[in-house]
DNA sequence: TCATCTCGTGGAAACGATTACATGGTCGAA
DNA sequence: TTCGACCATGTAATCGTTTCCACGAGATGA
């Protein structure tokens, strides 16, 4: 590998007038910065980054921990994500943790190892020591989508109380009224939040949330799966099935369908986060639909902040209802209709 | 940020013994050990990869270039990647290159100018100068999925042939005989590949590909869309479309569904690259499913030898046709039916 | 004319690790 | 007792940059 020590050797000048002249600085001679050009892309030199990040203490690069890669609604993140960060000069480093603590573990320690200049993390939930040291640590720090109650960094994420309340009216309006829920881990915030505004939606039509209507998920297909398969054994059986992110609605699919049930005749669903291929399923699906590219922007632009020592402050994103076919014909007001 | 300096003095010991006690070197005393231990837990010590990359010339990590994060077959190329990759001993930094031979050149080169220790690439056609120059360079390299024609770097891919044959000897059994394909854009060689293949199966059928057959896509979905709307507007459109990766045939969907028309009695549906979603779209997509996972692993293997100095040879693994409903109601035999 | 300032440049010290080499001590064999 | 081998440790060089400081040469102002 060609080092500068090698251009300057070339350029016949010394290390520090070459790496002044490749680093822009004022006070380098035009016949000097052309020698330098010259000797560079004649040897094909290439700074070697890690060299200069032990130097200068900074990396250039952001950490990005999401939930889980297979989810497409973090992928949509994390392209948004790399697309501002590039953009702003940063590269980004995509850690996936599976939806599993000890790996977000993993790859928050790793990437902190690595220096990074700044975090993104989307934690499962507060189990994570490394996420909590992180957090508490002198790096920059960022939550998005998911947050750690009573840690204080700022938060990227959408409020999806509203569209939950819209989309419960839209269901009561369809004439459903025993509606179950299939939620994510009660440590995520995003898993407490939607059920809790779910219940509360329910309650202004005075409706309850009975515990057999509350399925445990844990954000992934096959759980969305066995929820669904416990609600269709209930003696009676929920109208309709709401599941709080895009992977388990995929789940309560299969198991409706393994059944041979149709939806929405026989059982409503409903879910959140909107993916293209909601729109081909059979039915299409009612969903809530977060703006996740500009959550992914937003939190980059707030690590940026921080990284340049300016303070960061929270973010609050509206989700909406996109009301479909999956919970029935609708005969709907309002809500954005496809 | 605290440093083995800190942890030396702390110790009471030479820099050079607490290196060796955190790496295992045979020769440092059981009293060293502990009070190395000790100190470093104490003060919270940990080690900084950059410094030790610069002294080692060793990243610990692997780069990996991959064509669009958006699509649901590189994701979990992706993850099965990391996976194993992790598995080995090895970080993954994730390139994504949106099918755009700019972004390609991009990410290799900042993965180049981190000195990752070898690199993985589904390069996008032969245009991107830094991938041929790393292909050339002394970083190992292994291609994956795609490759470029004439470049001598071990390529893990998988050999879609024998189902596309599966394929079309099925769509001709149901009756079809007008059979259009999108392809991916001509310099990839998956691009290529598929047309070829596809054109060689209806030869043995007797059946010829005419030109307005063929749409050139760019294995995005609006690239699939507009080649339906293509075909559709001919004066005699195709009895099928065999879209030749999942995002295309989502644009196909779009475009047939936007008409009013349904699959598959006004046009028959097929797909390259089998998804989770496939079984759930109205109907279920017939399709040819790649080993995906077991693709990213190998390839990871084949780049460890490489980096261990062993040679790496290429592989191809098998894709096979699974027959839904898409194309009509099969009275299939042979193959997988779902 | 002389002091002062600016400008371009080079020398050398960091950054934080690993590792070749040197050193002094212990121990077993002759 | 003496010599060599071995073991635990320390000293210092090294990786490839950036950047502080010093220096000489012109330019500027008094």
């Amino acid at each position: 590998m060609v080092s500068i020590k090698d251009v300057a050797e070339s350029a016949g000048l010394s290390v520090a007038t070459v790496s002044r002249a490749l680093n822009g600085h004022p006070s380098v001679s035009d016949d000097a910065r052309e020698r330098v050009l010259a000797a560079t892309d004649a040897l094909g030199y290439r700074p070697n980054v890690v060299a200069r990040s032990l130097r200068t203490h900074r990396t250039g690069t952001i950490g990005l921990v999401i939930s889980d890669v297979l989810n497409p609604y973090f992928t949509e993140l994390a392209r948004a994500v790399e697309e501002e960060a590039r953009e702003l000069g940063y590269s980004v480093i995509i850690g996936n943790a599976d939806e599993r603590a000890d790996l977000e573990d993993h790859h928050v320690r790793g990437l902190l190892d690595r220096r990074i200049d700044g975090l993104l993390v989307s934690p499962a939930d507060g189990r994570s020591p490394m996420t909590l040291e992180a957090a508490a640590g002198d790096t920059p720090v960022v939550f998005v989508d998911r947050w750690i109650t009573g840690v204080d960094v700022p938060v990227v994420r959408s409020d999806g109380r509203t569209a939950i309340a819209d989309l419960v009216d839209h269901l009561y309006a369809l004439g459903h009224r025993r509606l179950a829920i299939i939620t994510g881990p009660a440590a995520t915030t995003t898993g407490r939040e939607r059920v809790d505004a779910f219940r509360a939606a329910l309650a202004v039509h005075g409706l309850a949330l009975p515990d057999e209507y509350v399925g445990r998920g844990d954000f992934q297909a096959e759980s969305g799966r066995v929820c669904t398969e416990r609600f269709l054994n209930l003696t009676q059986p929920p109208d309709v099935v709401f599941a709080t992110d895009n992977l388990m609605a995929l789940g309560a699919l299969d198991e409706i369908g393994a059944r041979g049930l149709r939806v929405p005749d026989d059982i409503a669903l409903a879910a959140f986060d909107d993916i293209p291929w909601f729109s081909h399923t059979d039915p299409p699906i009612t969903t809530i639909a977060q703006p996740t590219a500009e959550l992914g922007r937003v939190a980059v632009r707030a690590l940026a902040d921080l990284i340049a020592g300016s303070p960061a402050s929270s973010t609050v994103l509206p989700a909406h209802l996109v009301v479909r076919r999956s919970c029935g014909e609708p005969e709907t007001k309002g809500a954005t209709r496809e």
